[in-house]
DNA sequence: GACCGCAGTCAACACCATGTCGAGTCGAAT
DNA sequence: ATTCGACTCGACATGGTGTTGACTGCGGTC
């Protein structure tokens, strides 16, 4: 099994097994490492002893701050998941206000975050295939976010904007998914693709019509119809 | 490296060197292996070896028949592609006549199709982050598909079916895009996914509401507006 | 009917990355 | 000064990949 070995359970931080002191600046040079060679080659293509020298220690050293390879991405993963918790910050509150500069604003923030960290995102979007707890974070991260679209959605359904159709949920999840691939497509150059200077309008206009069946939605107005 | 060996200019076989005789059943039993095992394990998880000696040959022999794991997915990938394509059929030249009934079938189809080939599917999803020759094949497979979707929704727009609005190339992008990250998430099982019964109508709601702003498109009618 | 060539086969090998073990070093606390 | 635990690495075991070289058997050829 290629899976990290952290203790399933409860996993406080991914890294180094227990107490603090100079190993700190090691467990930063790893990472630090890892998002360098990241920049220059696939994660397939880095070895453990890659990381390790980067990091000026021996391979063996490398196990007693991470348990694998994939452990040191899954923390990598963790920061820019953060980033993006914190950039949609209270956009969705301020929805009817002017529906679509927040939409906008919401997907250009995580296009923002996930192109700022690129590297790290498509590597993680390489090994899902192959590692169970990258996997298991993702469809975590996703799920909240599913959860904050859906409730959105249903906010604006409730106060007229938006009409009925679709389970919010099920909307939720196409949408999210779509972006997630096309941000993918985008950022790797690889097959179609839509260009990165168009992409968030291009996902903004199908989010708008998929769930206001226009890209025009109407503000405030917090009574029923018109 | 882990990238097939197929002498990347041409590949009019992807399979054995040469000539043909009896080896022929070695290696569409090896191909029948990887079938079957992919649908109990994932396909990091099968070996060289597994693939032998599930065809009744020896690891070396393997290598007579094929250059690499990676390039037996790719011919099962190649036959469902063919599959999908062939499904697509003469939909696309129908669409006018019930453009609701005609893109649901179009989607239904694929659907149909990666439905009954998942394991194949899934297995190509997860090699793709590593293997440049599965990247091109499916890039190259959904550039056929993204110019079809094109012209039908400039074909629409074009009989005042559809308004105009987003670049028909981008939407096509986004829509196939769509599609393949739902299908995935519904075929994987993890992380949040629409259920299976459901999966087409989703994405065809949001397909007829990104094209003509409404999911019930007006039929046939030649001329302009109404 | 001896000879060639070639599809097909595999044991054995070279290689490389991963993960583990045990024997250390060194600084802080006792 | 001793002990303890954080920290380090040389050396090894394991397991998968890809290659080599020798062998078999069969169809054609003079």
């Amino acid at each position: 099994m290629t899976t990290a070995r952290t203790p399933t359970g409860a996993a406080p931080t991914r890294g180094r097994r227990a107490g603090r002191s100079t190993g700190d600046d090691r467990e930063t040079a790893i990472l630090a490492t890892a998002e360098r060679l990241l920049a220059e080659r696939p994660f397939a293509d880095i070895s453990i002893d890659d990381l390790a020298r980067g990091a000026g220690i021996s391979r063996p050293t490398f196990y007693f701050y991470f348990p694998s390879k994939d452990a040191v991405l899954l923390t990598l993963l963790d920061r820019v998941t953060e980033e993006a918790d914190a950039a949609a910050g209270d956009v969705f509150e301020r929805l009817a206000e002017d529906p679509r500069a927040h939409w906008r604003e919401l997907i250009a923030r995580f296009h923002a975050t996930f192109g700022g960290h690129r590297d790290v995102v498509l590597a993680c979007a390489q090994v899902r295939g192959t590692n169970a707890e990258v996997r298991r974070l993702w469809a975590e991260v996703l799920e909240r976010w599913v959860r904050a679209v859906q409730a959105a959605i249903e906010a604006e359904r409730a106060r007229g904007a938006a009409p009925d159709g679709l389970p919010a949920r099920d909307l939720a999840i196409a949408l999210n998914s779509m972006n997630e691939r096309v941000w993918y497509a985008t950022f790797a150059g690889d097959g179609p693709a839509v260009a990165e200077r168009d992409v968030v309008d291009v996902l903004l206009d199908v989010w708008l019509t998929a769930i206001y069946r226009t890209t025009t939605p109407p503000v405030t107005t917090s009574g029923g119809t018109p």
